[in-house]
RNA sequence: GGUCCCUUCGUCUAUCGGUUAGGACGUCAGGUUUUCAACCUGAAAAGAGGGGUUCGACUCCCCUAGGGACUGCCA
């Protein structure tokens, strides 16, 4: 309900090239939502004309992966974003992260905890009955009096005020000091936290817009605190809500799919899902569908909507539809293959061109490549085709006389093309007088061999002249 | 418990104090029809609740309710 007055987010960092940058950790797939967080990082920078980074935060050594790593480059790759510089380790940057805390440390912007485990605990419980915050017995401490044995670091934040944290969608979101904890900054280990590292790891990078999930907003707060402890110019926060399932819960497993890479594996495409996400939490007036290019010219950060979004099936169907209709045959041919080849069903050589040839008849009712592939396969079958117990069943005598005309008839067509093969079965059906109706059926089964096909003109111009005639005589060939 | 965010048709959203509250997906009805789709036409469908401010609130303010995030020596 309450509205924020936002603040231009070009008040101070619009003098410097806007740089932004998608940061995920790589402890498992690829969110759809980290997907999202990439999609509007990547359009900020191409509307300013700025750069678009990535930076690995792999600094939890025991949850990160490898092949989480490549699920991201894959991810991103898939998507069609490309970072404009190589992507940045945070781990490898550990030794920087500790410099900061020196200086900090140095400045009396930091010192050492040296609570232990059972301490920590104890102050928190008895802090979250008072209702306040953690709060370390050493932060007071006079450095001189510092022991030398094991210790953590912390932020040593401001008990009184307020910190602001300017944010370009949800507006100036205010925080009392007083309920900000301190932040530890190094472990015991001497290993640096996320909230330090990622403050210098985007100081270092020069990123000017921080666009994030809104599960990070109460963290800007203390970071923010980081910045100013450390001079800094405070970058322009953006903090996107988050995608949810249809029954509006965190969007989990039983949703049907969070990895960008299932997406790919339903059958979903990349442009597919740029459009949708984008149109997730941001929109352009009425505008539904729209290109890259659109998008890019239009995307403004302050146009993000701030309240959570929640995936819709049945859209994303309708939109993946859309683009199927509008991709190149050959891609899609391709990606057809793949389906098929995932099913193993052995391809001959030339059915990828055959299927490319096929695809325009049978892609406007595909809403994904998964059901493009099911719509393929009337055309892959090799003669004699196995026919259906109703088809059988319906080729009587009097039917047989009939296709054998047809046949006939359509020996007769040169030009083998949706127009004239379908004013020829009319015509067909005229002569015989009698409606489609009547023949349709039985033909489909013939030529289909009951697998879903497009309908009869487009079937045959789909099969091509040899193979429709061939499939014909099959039928007619047949025994009673 | 504390801090913070969010709340317009089922869903995504438009509206930026004055509109018959618009569009899209979905749904329903009808049309087209040789299967399934696609396609065409039409319809139903919304400002969480309560207080203010104002000549006038979906729009501004407050409260309540509901949902969510954070509250970790995870990120």
């Amino acid at each position: 309900m309450a509205k924020a007055p936002i603040r231009d987010p070009s008040s101070s960092m619009s003098d410097r090239p806007v740089r932004t940058r998608i940061a995920p950790s790589p402890t498992g797939m690829m969110h759809i939502g980290t997907a999202r967080t990439a999609l509007f990082n990547w359009l900020y920078a191409r509307h300013t004309g700025g750069s678009f980074l990535i930076r690995v935060e792999d600094t939890d050594r025991e949850r990160s992966t490898e092949p989480a790593v490549q699920a991201i480059f894959d991810g991103l790759n898939w998507l069609g974003m490309e970072p404009d510089e190589p992507p940045v380790f945070q781990f490898a940057r550990a030794d920087r992260h500790r410099e900061v805390v020196a200086e900090l440390l140095a400045r009396g912007g930091a010192y050492r905890d040296y609570m232990t485990a059972e301490e920590l605990d104890a102050e928190r419980e008895t802090a979250r009955a008072a209702g306040r915050v953690v709060r370390s017995p050493w932060r007071d401490a006079d450095p001189s009096t510092w022991p030398e044995r094991p210790y953590a670091v912390r932020l040593k934040s401001p008990l009184a005020g307020e910190t602001i944290v300017a944010d370009a969608i949800k507006g100036d979101v205010r925080f009392q000091n007083a309920t900000l904890d301190d932040l530890i900054l190094l472990r015991t280990d001497g290993t640096p936290t996320y909230n330090l590292a990622v403050v210098v790891d985007d100081h270092d990078m020069g990123i000017t817009h921080v666009i994030r999930g809104d599960d990070h907003l109460n963290n800007a707060a203390r970071q923010t605190i980081i910045y100013e402890a450390m001079g800094w110019e405070v970058p322009v926060w953006a903090h996107l809500p988050m995608i949810h399932g249809p029954d509006g819960a965190k969007l989990s497993k039983r949703h049907g799919a969070q990895a960008v890479s299932e997406f790919d594996g339903m059958g979903y495409l990349p442009e597919t899902l740029r459009n949708y996400l984008a149109k997730l939490g941001w929109g352009h007036g009425d505008d539904e569908i729209f290109s890259d290019a659109e998008a890019i010219e239009w995307f403004d950060i302050k146009d993000v909507v701030s309240a959570p979004a929640r995936l819709d099936w049945a859209k994303l169907n309708h939109l993946n539809n859309h683009y199927i209709r509008l991709a190149a045959p050959v891609r899609l041919a391709a990606l057809v293959a793949r389906v098929l080849a995932s099913r193993d069903v052995a391809l001959r050589q030339g059915d990828e061109t055959l299927i490319a040839r096929v695809i325009p008849f049978v892609r406007d009712g595909a809403k994904t490549t998964l059901e493009l592939a099911d719509a393929v396969i009337f055309a892959l079958k090799t003669r004699p085709l196995e026919l259906s117990e109703k088809t059988r069943a319906q080729l009587d005598a009097e039917a047989r006389d009939r296709f054998a005309r047809l046949r006939a008839a359509l020996a007769q067509v040169t030009d083998w093309n949706v127009p004239v093969l379908e004013t020829a079965v009319r015509a067909f059906a005229e002569a015989e007088g009698i409606g489609i109706g009547k023949f349709g059926q039985p033909l489909r089964g013939i030529l289909a061999g009951g697998s879903p096909a497009p309908d009869l003109a487009g079937t045959m111009t789909a099969l091509g002249r040899d193979e429709s005639l061939g499939r014909l005589d099959d039928a007619l060939s047949l025994a009673t």
